[in-house]
DNA sequence: ACAACAATTTGCAACATGCAACTTGCAAAA
DNA sequence: TTTTGCAAGTTGCATGTTGCAAATTGTTGT
């Protein structure tokens, strides 16, 4: 296993840095949003919360992805939730003991889901982590900025909800997402328009007071991306 | 200078892939992109045009920025001009000597500077550069996308020209970049409204038939982002 | 003075957006 | 049975943006 490493490396005549992917897991809590942090089991920084990560297995991921699937299967148990590829933070200093590439992902998991899986993951407001090891603060705050750009042109920011959702939870997690209020009316008008989204038949949810029915949407398709400010 | 990388890479008891980076250089020619490549000096591949592109030296490269100005610098004599990380592909497949890391950038040059460079560079169409060595032809697909959705909300296309341009000459600049016909009356209510723009004052340009003469701009900021389309 | 021609501006209809007021459907309260 | 509270969902309107066509302007060669 190591032969291979070797040998191309003394092929290539140059040492290699560590690669390890980083993945920025958000999830919506209190209408704001929140990443989800472990503690690092190994020095250096060792028990310190930090962002889901680890190396990238060269015998065992045929390529990124799949180093991100592993590694969140392996500690959240989760699968099946959307991630992008976000930035590469690649120089000497970011890490003490090496030159080191991340290769940071974005992964967005509703609230709910993130719930059920049962994992011990801290929870942070994503714009006020604290103090975090590596350059994990500028990760995060990098992908806040990238998902915030996305949110004015993209239903990216649905996949923090449920398959099935209100007009109104998905207008609420769109002003999570953009940090700021939305009007209702230019709202509907547009989300209808753009004709992303198809009613679901059927079980209206439960309401705690009486008032109007909601009625229940899914998006048509995973990822639609459109022109202007929602 | 082994013995560091092998110690670290003892350490962490993970073989490590070879990372280099690639630059995916655009320039304007005849109202299209064009894309610069070079003869690969080594195996695989060699002598095959290619991505401007090399291994990240990590006793040399603070970070991956530096790898790719020294690269630039060293494989064409340019400096100082804009580039930005793309995206980083990484795979098992992509290079048949192991697992490869290609952190990619696309880097914007005017017409007049590749000119001057007086290197060698093989100008190709950016959307038909035909068979390429490794997933090269995928990087430049994700450079021209990229490209043009950052043209519809940033002054970025205007790094393909020289510092000085007309407001016909940017617009046509956006108009190769976007693969559109812009109007021309709402380009220039558009541009100005932004305020992106400060008039160059003296020499107008030479005109070789009897016209009206132009106005000269430069950009006031070297970046500029807006929210809508052009 | 006129012609030719790109540079630059203007007018206007169609469309989009933000804000406020209005209507609707349900069920608990009166 | 009617009234009421409340969020769901719609409508009207003032304002801003965009695309298209036509008009104006500044130069120089005829």
């Amino acid at each position: 296993m190591r032969a291979r490493g070797l040998k191309h490396m003394a092929e290539t005549e140059f040492p290699r840095p560590i690669v390890t992917v980083d993945i920025v897991l958000l999830t919506p809590r209190e209408e704001r949003l929140h990443v989800a942090l472990l503690p690092r089991a190994a020095e250096p920084f060792a028990d310190m919360p930090a962002l889901i990560g680890g190396y990238v297995h060269v015998e065992e991921d045929a390529n990124a992805e799949s180093a991100v699937m592993r590694i969140l299967k392996a500690k959240t148990g989760l699968s099946g939730i959307f991630f992008e590829q976000l930035q590469t933070f690649a120089s000497m200093n970011r890490d003490p003991r090496d030159w080191s590439v991340s290769i940071a992902y974005f992964a967005l998991v509703p609230r709910d889901l993130l719930d059920n899986a049962g994992v011990a993951l801290d929870l942070r407001p994503a714009d006020a982590v604290g103090e975090l090891p590596f350059d994990h603060a500028d990760i995060i705050r990098a992908a806040l900025e990238r998902l915030r750009g996305k949110g004015a042109y993209s239903t990216i920011p649905a996949r923090l909800l449920p398959e099935v959702f209100t007009m109104s939870e998905l207008q609420a997690i769109y002003e999570t997402v953009m940090g700021e209020r939305l009007d209702q009316s230019a709202f509907r008008r547009k989300i209808n328009d753009l004709n992303l989204l198809e009613e679901v038949e059927g079980e209206k949810r439960q309401t705690e007071r009486a008032r109007r029915p909601t009625t229940l949407y899914r998006l048509k398709s995973p990822l639609a991306v459109f022109d202007r400010r929602i």
